[in-house]
DNA sequence: CCATCATATCAAGATATTATAATATGTGTA
DNA sequence: TACACATATTATAATATCTTGATATGATGG
């Protein structure tokens, strides 16, 4: 009741936050970390070890997922916990693997742009 | 029944073709074309005329979400109609808008990377 | 065939994103 | 406190993407 009918908010606003939002799945690493998230909570050095990206990266990537609204974490002793925040992600990325797969033939995406 | 189900092709690529797909929503101008195309069919220059962006930019970036999937094109007549190929696109981005709004004050995404 | 309108393509500079390596911070434990 | 390990941050160079403007292609109607 608030927050998408504020006309005042210029639409470019709102649409550059949900260009944002899939941006959050438009790299291969952050990609893999989603995924092996939805697959069950890990620290940071189990996702390093799990997708085979750098600490740096990992955590870099993380940070990233974490502002779009991906991932939460939690401590735990010395580890930081993370766990994908919404059940939904899980829908969306199912819908975009079968959108991928019945479309295989015409994908390969855009070389130039 | 030749392209992806090859396992031999190293799940990276898989990954890098998923992670492609999700850029096709990252940028502004795509989502806003993907969004308008969901309301109905159109032809290039009225793209052009909802979105208020250039006309190459326009034919760009719909040749960008062709390859990645979200649209096909028919020509009729002198103009050529493009529409969203898969209603699965429109539940993709009812479900980003929710876990966007109920996830706003997390949201402004990532500033450094 | 020519003129016109609709759409696509291309090149180049501007900008944004990414990977990497080095370093900093924080946490538990001896 | 000091050490070791876990994670975060930063700067920078490499790369990719985007915007813009100019031009090319393709279709229609005279």
């Amino acid at each position: 009741m608030r927050e998408l009918n504020t006309a005042s908010l210029d639409s470019v606003t709102q649409t550059e936050i949900y260009a944002k939002f899939f941006h959050g799945l438009s790299n291969p690493t952050r990609f893999k970390i989603v995924e092996a998230l939805l697959d069950q909570e890990m620290n940071v050095s189990q996702l390093v070890d799990a997708i085979g990206a750098s600490q740096s990266q990992v955590s870099n990537q993380l940070a990233c997922l974490k502002w779009c609204g991906y991932v939460t974490s939690r401590q735990e002793g010395k580890y930081i916990l993370y766990r994908i925040s919404d059940e939904r992600v899980r829908t969306i990325l199912q819908l975009a693997k079968e959108i991928v797969a019945d479309n295989a033939e015409h994908i390969r995406c855009c070389t130039r742009m």
